[in-house]
DNA sequence: AGCACGCCGACT
DNA sequence: GTCGGCGTGCTC
């Protein structure tokens, strides 16, 4: 027989091999497979099986699995994912499934019939050695032996047994301050465990906020609690894996590859924190696990809870479409808080750290605390020549560079560059360098400076490393925080004020989402510290009005109605084609068949986007937009030419 | 993704 | 004159 393999390689098309055919009975749709590729072998996933000799294909090596792993709901959702996230099958089943150490390596066999005695307890690997790979997975077919994981110890359940919990379910959006949302969590948690159903929860991060629900839900759930992620170590992920796969009644804790868990009896997921942007992936796989949770929800009829202070976008949208039923608390209007807006020309942000600096020390002397927050983290960024007015720009792409105080080089954003600063002019020489813009690390040591006497500690910002450490903060003691994005997860403490520096800043930074970042940061900064002064501290010519995002309903509404008339989603798919080539001549026949591929289906109007030049490479963007069934063939076609890189659904243009 | 084949710069 | 650099393209 010939099956066809899905492997987790870029390329859309499946592989083709002949497989003999006593293994027939255990090629199904999914099995694991290893197969030889170029001169070594893959483990992919059998796509398709087609009777015939296969003449000239290579033969499987090894069908892995006495069964598929995948529950059958997630077989439906990884195809969604595949389709919908324009990624090859073999790479989302990969990622749906628990990492390389083999899953097979957790198993042993349990003798059910007398005459299989000589097997019971022994590895799966040696028992396949033992009794010949054909005549095992038969006893395991027929149930005269079972197979049972090392770690839990609990059966080792056929994926086509793990069952829904058939509770049906709700799918609900929740715009909340972090207190109530807790409340309700709790709640919903309870009544679906105490049926001996099993929830998913979603949280935006591991050592942030996902340590503050992971502590408080594992107070109140114990031992049914539990993290699932790449950042726990393999055993406990394993263990993890096993438990959610054969137990019940267990919260699964994870931020991104827990949406893809095989759950028993799985009755409802969690999303908290909808909006977030860390939830994705920043390599392989790129897809959005709240999205992901939504359509699992879906295909397994469980019921859907998001919560945030900020929901996203989308929710809010599918909320007002009545696909969710919007709960909203009205939270953000009963909140008192008095509002001041300082404002200052840009050339001058050092007047506006003064103000800043006066405003602190008032709050100080009082004796209560202030947090800072600031969109850069960075000590300066647009640094220029204050003769010849040039910025320093990145040799290697050209983009405007930042610098670093700690480390005294200058770092690029766009390219993760790093150099040395000299502290001299490129164009005129020139030895008097201003920095027009100022960040986290700048106003830390201006606040230093200004207030020795009080402790000011900074979170940094999580670019690069995964962990944001917390800061130290003392007991009583009135105290300075400084910090970026992180800031609006530091559940449980309280400051009196909130400043903001430079927040309107944001608007530059993050494309046709800028102002629903902005608002993001300002809502959960509330909701987080919740502060009962906040102070704006803005550049004269940029200022916005704050008022335009504390109210919630206007900011969505207003929001929206911008995203129709521009064509943005959610009323459109966004997608981002990066040509990169070394040359001009290799890239622009690349960037002349894709314009081709789209016209031949008269696509040609959703594509824009000059030539981008760099030092290295050539780059060329071009933005597509649309929903339909033809642009997704299309994308398949792009997709697999060599150079090209699909972005889908960017978060930043 | 990896790996092999292919065309242009610094070396015993 | 080669060795090896990475850029391009293929993998059943």
């Amino acid at each position: 027989m010939i099956v066809h393999v899905a492997l987790p390689i870029p390329v859309t098309k499946t592989f083709s091999y002949f497989s003999p055919d006593e293994w027939g009975p255990y090629i199904r749709k999914y099995s694991r497979v290893a197969v030889p590729f170029h001169n070594k072998t893959l483990t992919g996933f059998v796509a398709g099986i087609e009777e015939g000799t296969g003449k000239g294909l290579k033969e499987v090596a090894e069908v892995l699995d006495p069964f598929p792993l995948l529950t059958s709901p997630l077989e439906g959702l990884v195809e969604w994912a595949s389709r919908y996230y324009i990624t090859p099958l073999g790479i989302v089943l990969k990622y749906a499934l628990p990492p390389n150490p083999h899953i097979e390596r957790y198993l042993c066999v349990k003798a059910n019939a007398r005459s299989l005695g000589a097997l019971d307890g022994m590895p799966l690997r040696k028992a396949l050695r033992a009794t010949g790979k054909v005549d095992l997975l038969q006893y395991l077919r027929e149930g005269s032996a079972t197979l049972f994981d090392t770690l839990t110890g609990a059966d080792f359940l056929p994926a086509d047994t793990i069952g829904g919990s058939d509770a049906g379910g709700e799918k609900a959006l929740y715009a909340g301050a972090i207190s109530s949302r807790l409340e309700r969590y709790l709640q919903l948690i309870s009544t679906h465990l105490e049926k001996g159903n099993s929830v998913i929860m979603l949280l935006p991060d591991y050592f942030s906020a996902g340590a503050y629900f992971s502590r408080t839900l594992s107070a109140a759930f114990r031992d049914r609690v539990f993290w699932y992620g790449s950042s726990i170590p393999l055993k406990k992920r394993m263990e993890a894996y096993f438990k959610a796969r054969q137990g019940h009644g267990c919260l699964v804790l994870g931020n991104k590859s827990a949406v893809f868990l095989p759950v028993n009896r799985l009755s409802c997921l969690i999303v908290e924190r909808d909006e977030e942007d860390d939830y994705r992936n920043e390599e392989g796989f790129r897809f959005n696990p709240p999205t992901v949770a939504m359509q699992r929800a879906e295909t397994e009829k469980a019921a859907l809870f998001i919560g945030s202070a900020s929901p996203s976008i989308e929710s809010y949208h599918r909320a007002r479409e009545k696909r969710l039923v919007f709960i909203d608390s009205a939270w953000l209007g009963e909140r008192h808080y008095d509002e001041n807006v300082h404002e200052a020309k840009a050339a001058s942000y050092g007047l506006l750290l003064d103000e800043l600096a006066a405003t602190a020390g008032k709050v100080l002397e009082r004796g209560e605390s202030i947090a800072v927050f600031t969109p850069r983290k960075d000590y300066g960024s647009f640094i220029q020549c204050a003769e010849c007015k040039n910025p320093f720009l990145c040799p290697r792409c050209e983009s405007v560079l930042s610098y670093h105080k700690e480390t005294g080089r200058l770092a690029c954003s766009a390219c993760a560059g790093d150099f040395a600063f000299e502290e001299r002019c490129r164009h005129c020489g020139g030895n008097i360098i201003r920095f027009g813009q100022i960040g986290a690390e700048y106003i830390e040591e201006h606040l230093k400076e200004a207030f020795p006497q009080y402790p000011v500690a900074r979170l940094s910002g999580n670019a690069g490393k995964k962990r944001a450490k917390p800061p130290v903060l003392p007991g009583r003691q009135p105290y300075v925080l400084i910090g970026t994005q992180p800031l609006s997860k530091l559940y449980g403490i309280h400051v009196h004020a909130l400043a903001l520096f430079g927040w309107e800043d944001m608007r530059r930074m993050a494309g046709y989402r800028s102002d629903e970042k902005m608002f993001h940061a300002l809502i959960n900064l509330l909701d987080a510290l919740t502060p009962s002064e906040v102070f704006f501290f803005m550049d004269s010519k940029r200022k916005v009005s704050p008022a335009d995002f504390l109210n919630m309903e206007t900011f969505y509404i207003d929001e929206l109605n911008k995203r129709k008339a521009s064509d943005f989603p959610p009323f459109t798919r966004v997608f981002l084609a990066e040509v990169v080539k070394k040359t001009k001549e290799a890239g622009l026949p690349v960037v002349q068949r894709i314009k081709e591929a789209l016209a031949q289906q008269g696509l040609i109007d959703h594509m824009a986007g000059p030539l981008l030049k760099k030092k290295k490479a050539y780059r060329w963007k071009m933005i597509l937009k649309g929903n339909d069934e033809i642009l997704y063939q299309t994308l398949l076609e792009i997709y697999d030419m060599p150079g090209v890189r699909i972005e889908v659904d960017p978060p930043n243009i």
